[in-house]
DNA sequence: TCAACATGGGAAAACATTTTCTCAGATCGA
DNA sequence: TCGATCTGAGAAAATGTTTTCCCATGTTGA
């Protein structure tokens, strides 16, 4: 221990804490011999005492998928420069195992609890509200009176739509997931609203085959032709490109395509490489992470939802502004 | 407390922990009342104490990628069971971060450190030999005196191939990715160990328009064409598929395909549907978690490289045994 | 010169457990 | 009946910090 340069254990914790009173020559001293020896106080015993563990949970269900990836990411990243790490409890959507995990945490003293989901509109399979820590929503459905962080899928839309009217499309199809999504529900209305002409939108699963059936529907049938296709992820956009390719359609000259993920392993590898909207995940994990540090601190956070802009990336399956006037 | 019910605390803790001696009449009494009042035993005083955090630290550089989220959620599953919490520590490549994580997990205590990368042939950028807490490294290199885990791509390729020539291929290539990759040898020493033709090995990068290209290089130029593909990867294997469906060649009946990596979101969606082989990476992860466990407990674990085997997904690009005779 | 006060630093309590000691009473063998 | 052993349970130490007091000594003002 580094109180065995100069001074008792009391004040080399003062000094390191920078709290209690002491010269500056002696508070100068100790921390540098703590240095020179590498002293690291021991966070068990500090938090014994201080009650914060320096430790937060992140509940998780989409151990596969690729929402939570990036927030996790996002929420590590933002805690280790405050000496806070992350418990990670992968729940498989079984409420047993949420419980065990959520136990384990509060044995642990956690100072806080992020729960974050594949789904924005469903709740993770445990009940989190009442306990003694703070808990922060991301990307997972909250209570009304939680603090909620999700990305803003209406925005996100708008600009996935701006983009294809400013590449000069005039008649825009939006090809989707099931209706029983929050975020189709909210992506189609926001197109509804954007779109010039009048809406057209196609409910389908999430996959690249329905992308491909869509535009089987939409070119087998008599009619005018749309020059434009919002798509509801980046899978349906990757279908509907392949399909447009193998019709002969030229992508974007004759249509414009823009997916919704920027999911990169699908975007990146069609042809041509997809326009795209991303929610910025990794930004809302840290965000989530801040927040739940500042109310782990006693700050007073704002309960509600927060809405976290989209981006767009431009490739090439919608050049946007490229338009010729 | 739960002393309240009756004796004193030294005397609960020995009743509830099974230490001590007591009249099985008051150990009774003692973990009925803790169970009735819903004790919990504090993690960090126990910890203080025992040297024992219940607690691992979980390193990984890939946080976009697919690997090590099936081990994540592997590890964690098989360690909650025993009360262990799993920190996870998302590091860039960067060994700045890497070292603040490290420093924040032995801050804490942590029983052991699993070390996992998205590449079984390179080190993470941190130096974790010599420290006090035991070390796994899962889907990563670690030194040659480490606890390593690891798939065995040999064995893999193995099934990947025997796949084909039970489907009935007579003339099987391999289209792979680069030559740096420890895997990419080999994979492809087994691919020409196994195959009873003269062996074809095609290098290139781990992307869908690799396995396009190579189905041009071998359709274009004249010779026997193969009738078994055994590709490097998922991504290949689809570059490969669509290749083939452009040019008229039917798979699996004129061609077989078989992948690498069992990644869902490839392997499902390509027309057919990827025959590939699964490196079982979660259950790898349980297996790191276990081994981590046995040795922060002061069991003897065997140093060396263990390889897991791989398993086979049959789907529709290769149909295996049902070969005509 | 003396009380009042500021300054620097240490002693000890507190945190919630586990573990080692100790000790009174019961049991047992001779 | 007496020492020895066994049994059940509590007291106290220990874990590594932070924090609250407390006590010297020095300084200031009257």
């Amino acid at each position: 221990m580094a109180a065995l340069a100069g001074v008792s254990i009391s004040t080399a914790s003062k000094a390191l804490n920078g709290s209690g009173r002491m010269s500056a020559e002696t508070r100068e001293r100790v921390k540098r011999v703590a240095q020179e020896v590498g002293f690291r106080p021991n966070a068990l015993a500090r938090g014994l005492i201080t009650k914060r563990s320096f430790t937060i949970g992140l509940l998780t269900n989409d151990t596969y998928g690729r929402f939570t990836l990036p927030v996790m990411a996002g929420v590590s990243e933002e805690l280790v420069g405050h000496g806070v790490s992350v418990f990670l409890c992968a729940i498989e959507d079984d409420p047993e195992r949420a419980r065990v995990h959520v136990d384990a945490m509060l044995d642990k003293s956690v100072d806080g609890i992020i729960a974050s989901g594949k789904r924005l509109d469903r709740q993770l399979p445990v009940d989190l509200s009442g306990l003694a820590v703070p808990v922060v929503y991301a990307f997972s459905k909250g209570p009304a009176d939680g603090v909620t962080l999700r990305s803003d899928d209406e925005q996100g839309a708008r600009l996935a739509v701006r983009c294809l009217i400013d590449a000069g499309c005039r008649r825009i199809v939006h090809v989707t997931g099931p209706k029983s999504f929050l975020s189709v529900g909210e992506r189609a209305n926001a197109y509804r609203a954007a779109v010039d002409g009048p809406p057209e939108v196609l409910h389908g699963v999430w996959s690249e085959a329905w992308g491909h059936e869509a535009v089987a529907r939409l070119w087998e049938c008599d009619g005018q032709k749309p020059d434009g296709i919002f798509c509801g992820n980046d899978q349906i956009a990757r279908g509907v490109v392949d399909g447009l390719r193998e019709r002969g359609v030229r992508v974007p000259d004759d249509v414009a395509v823009v997916g919704f993920d920027n999911w990169d392993i699908v975007a990146a590898q069609t042809r041509p490489p997809l326009t795209t909207v991303d929610m910025n995940l990794k930004t809302l994990g840290r965000e989530a992470g801040r927040l739940v540090l500042a109310m782990s601190e006693g700050r007073e956070v704002q309960p509600g939802i927060r809405k976290l802009p989209c981006s767009l990336v431009i490739r090439q399956s919608c050049r946007g502004a490229e338009v010729p006037a």
